[in-house]
DNA sequence: CGCCATGTTAGAGG
DNA sequence: TCCTCTAACATGGC
């Protein structure tokens, strides 16, 4: 369920002890988690040591000694916690270190994925650009949201557009802009384009300062939960303005909105 | 039982 | 070609 909030918060608290082991092993126990095949990616890391642990999107990506990488991504409910004591549920799958630890990639629904590629560009050439990033200027945005004649939010939802947002981010984001979710991606109004970058990264920043959302089994630690000003939250009062939250369905997702905060037809 | 879920992709139809 | 919607993946909570 991790978004780029979540899995940034990972990458951190997995680093210092992750980076400069040497893998010994790689268990997979549901095989159409790892691509191209468990096979390949065990030998692809086997004998590996770990030099670097980042994030690119929703991917974690284990910079490995000659080169090449492991990438996870998390999906709905794909979580990485160290081996000790009793094993917990769902374990999907287990990297052993030379030095006898232990990494357990747990996943109840099995959607996430383990990958091992000698090209990490090609691996994440799809993915658009790092909304915390350089490139995430208020031109690049406009550039991005005039060129198509999309949905607001099922735009912003597109790995291949932006990378990192996901379901929370968005209509937090949206909120924040005042811009509703359907408005197509052509009109929103050139000062607004500038606001709703301002908004994406001040939000993910938020969630990153907090360690992200945490609201089920999945995913703990985090403090963002209590910040959420839409996602959520229907029914209960805008913390702007008092209206009580809306959801609604766009693009099969779940999504909440403040109509008098966010509508229709923005002002300009 | 039915519906919902922090994600992504393939395929159909307009 | 672009856009939208459905189904699918697979499991658990309410």
């Amino acid at each position: 369920m991790p978004e780029l909030p979540e899995v940034e918060s990972v990458v951190r608290a997995l680093r210092e002890r992750l980076v400069g082991r040497t893998i010994a092993g790689f268990e997979c126990r549901w095989p159409r988690q790892a691509l191209p095949d468990p096979q390949e990616v065990r030998v692809g890391v086997c004998g590996r040591r770990i030099t670097g642990l980042s994030r690119r999107a929703k991917w974690l990506v284990a910079a490995l000694d000659d080169g090449s990488a492991l990438l996870v991504h998390l999906r709905m409910s794909g979580r990485l916690e160290w081996a000790g004591g009793t094993e917990p549920p769902h374990v999907r799958a287990a990297w052993s270190f030379t030095d006898g630890e232990r990494l357990l990639f747990c996943d109840a629904r099995k959607f996430g994925r383990i990958m091992h590629t000698r090209d990490l560009d090609g691996a994440t050439r799809g993915l658009g650009v790092e909304p915390l990033g350089d490139g995430f200027t208020p031109r690049a945005l406009e550039a991005l949201l005039s060129r198509r004649a999309r949905q607001l939010k099922p735009l912003l939802l597109d790995q291949s557009v932006v990378a990192g947002l996901g379901n929370i981010y968005v209509d937090e984001a949206l909120h924040r802009a005042g811009l509703h979710p359907l408005l197509r991606s052509d009109r929103v109004p050139p000062r607004r384009v500038a606001r709703l970058r301002n908004a994406i990264r001040q939000v993910l920043r938020q969630a990153i300062r907090l360690n992200g959302t945490s609201f089920d089994w999945v995913y703990g630690g985090g403090a963002m939960q209590g910040r959420l000003r839409v996602y959520g939250r229907d029914g209960k009062p805008c913390r702007t303005c008092g209206t009580p939250i809306v959801a609604i369905r766009v693009g099969q997702r779940g999504t909440h909105l403040c109509p008098k905060c966010q509508p229709k037809r923005p002002t300009a």
